[in-house]
DNA sequence: ATGAAAGCGCTAACAC
DNA sequence: GTGTTAGCGCTTTCAT
């Protein structure tokens, strides 16, 4: 172990104060000697000497980390938004504890109790389906927190998110314009709400076409079974299906897989939620609409750290608009 | 803030020991009467108490929190290992702080520093190209110390990782048995160890069979520059090379955006290190060299457990094979 | 069976 | 200018 500030205080014949002050920049401040504060940098230079962060925190109150909660930090959309957000909070000095929920309340409010526990100063969290109560008791603590990709219905939270519903109206409408027919749907059996979002988008343009919908709800959370599968035999009993709409990336990876096993790749008109830098190597190359990961992460960022100055804050929204990128799967 | 466990002893007139004494599950072996305890834990259940990790981390010297450092969290092979480490983390109660380097030494320095601070009790590295002296400092500090992925040569470490040599010999043999006569290479400017192993047994295999190499080193760090774009152009310059070998998962996604936009793909032979989910999608689907990324998750952990346990443990290199998925690239 | 007291490493208000 | 002191919330030893 590093040496304390109390055994370099009684090495150097000072008191911790002094030691604590010149450690922290606080020399001129504190006035303390330019002669005493540079023996003090000097030894602290020489052994090498790092403060004890959680002493520190303990001490003030502050414990510079923040908790990054997501459904899965492996995924193509929730891996480059940690990064991102690791990195805009790298800026303000903060660091992440991480934990992936992988859709389970149960397991998700235990790590955020462990990350309250731990004192984070904020958490950012992409909330499960029934985590209302959860989330809830974390408004009553006064816990700055931020909540991404979906938001808890009925209940005022800081949000940051996309368009969801405007975005998947585009997408159906681009479809009909193309001059498809019969669009099917496949999305999670979830009440996550942008799942929701995307999938009344796509009921109300059909609707409004007089079209009639045919919606595949796969398993979300069953791990033992298997969602091409599941596609491939959804989509031989439903031959007159022409295109497809995803509702998220994993969904959209599982389909694919179905549609190149029956050899339908150029009769299927198709569009997916969610980018994927392989979208543009598959023929046809696939249409999506895409969510700017970067600015999602800047903003969740922006927004606590505004909500860590001031916990009075009122919860405030973001929504970051997608756009669609159009490629050969819908034309 | 919750309540604090001196609160709660003088509310119960009772001392702090005692209670933390029923809160640590240890009343049996304080001697605590069955009443008190109870009386204690009913309190505790009442008001919601939950200690402080922080104050009980600083008052143990235990934090239980690791430090999990990558490359980059947004890629697809450190994103779903750091969720298995993760989940394997969580079965020994461990939290995880986590950060990407993006291959950038000074941060990966300051990185392990900020950990070591917060009192992290082992840190998981992917460590960058020239962290020698940081890993040796580590080393001498005697934080338990996992690298995986690659190593740092002339330094005795633990370290998990794959057979990149032996897998790599047999991918390039593999072309060779398939009549592919001019194999070209691509990987990155760096001297990480396993891109290394990577490349030298595609050369041992090219000089055992008398033919000629033919490498692109693309660039690593320097993000203005398109690497695809730069792949286009040396595949133009060689229009002999007939299947190509990549290093790597992002490395093989930029070259397959150059092989299609020379609408190459059926002429050229490719296999690649790392899978992709998405790479049997693909017409036509890419053979590959997969990586058992739980499996290396695991190891980390297991080997990081032992550490803990023992700090003076000899340090354990332990090699996960990799096996090769044929697909219809290299046909 | 339980309490008192010291200590983990640091900060910060205040005294001299 | 610098030292003293009292915490932050917890654990742990030892006395009773």
């Amino acid at each position: 172990m590093s040496m304390s500030i109390s055994e370099i205080a009684k090495h150097l014949k000072v008191s911790k104060s002094t030691v604590s002050l010149v450690i922290n920049g606080k020399a001129e401040e504190g006035r303390i000697s330019k002669a005493s504060a540079q023996r003090i940098r000097d030894y602290i230079e020489e052994i090498g000497y790092k403060p004890n962060a959680l002493a520190k925190s303990l001490a003030t109150g502050k414990s510079r980390t923040i908790g990054l909660i997501v459904e899965n930090i492996g995924d193509s959309f929730f891996g480059p938004i940690a990064l991102h957000i690791e990195e805009y909070l790298r800026k303000h000095e903060y660091q992440v504890l991480y934990s992936s929920t992988m859709g389970d309340n149960k397991l998700a409010a235990e790590i955020v109790q462990t990350m309250l526990d731990k004192q984070v100063e904020g958490i950012i969290l992409a909330p499960t389906d029934a985590m209302h109560d959860e989330v809830e008791r974390m408004l009553k603590s006064k816990i700055p927190l931020i909540l991404f990709d979906r938001k808890i219905p009925n209940l005022q939270t800081n949000y940051v998110g996309t368009n969801n519903y405007e975005a998947s109206r585009l997408a159906v409408e681009h479809l009909l314009e193309r001059g498809y027919k019969k669009i099917g749907m496949v999305t999670i059996d979830s009440q996550q709400p942008q799942m929701q979002d995307r999938l009344r988008a796509y009921r109300d343009v059909l609707a409004e076409h007089d079209c009639k919908e045919q919606v595949l709800y796969t398993s979300f959370l069953d791990k033992t079974h298997d969602p091409a599968k599941e596609m491939t035999k959804w989509l031989k009993k439903n031959p007159h299906i022409d295109a497809l709409f995803f509702s998220t990336n994993y969904v959209c990876i599982a389909g694919l897989k179905a549609i190149r096993k029956l050899g339908q790749e150029h009769a299927l008109g198709v569009i997916t939620f969610d980018d994927l830098e392989v979208l543009e190597l598959i023929r046809p190359q696939i249409s999506c609409i895409r969510q700017p990961l970067e600015k999602i992460a800047q903003a969740a960022v922006q927004m606590l750290m505004e909500q860590l100055l001031d916990k009075d804050k009122p919860a405030t929204e973001k929504i970051i608009k997608s756009k669609i990128q159009i490629r050969e799967s819908s034309l």
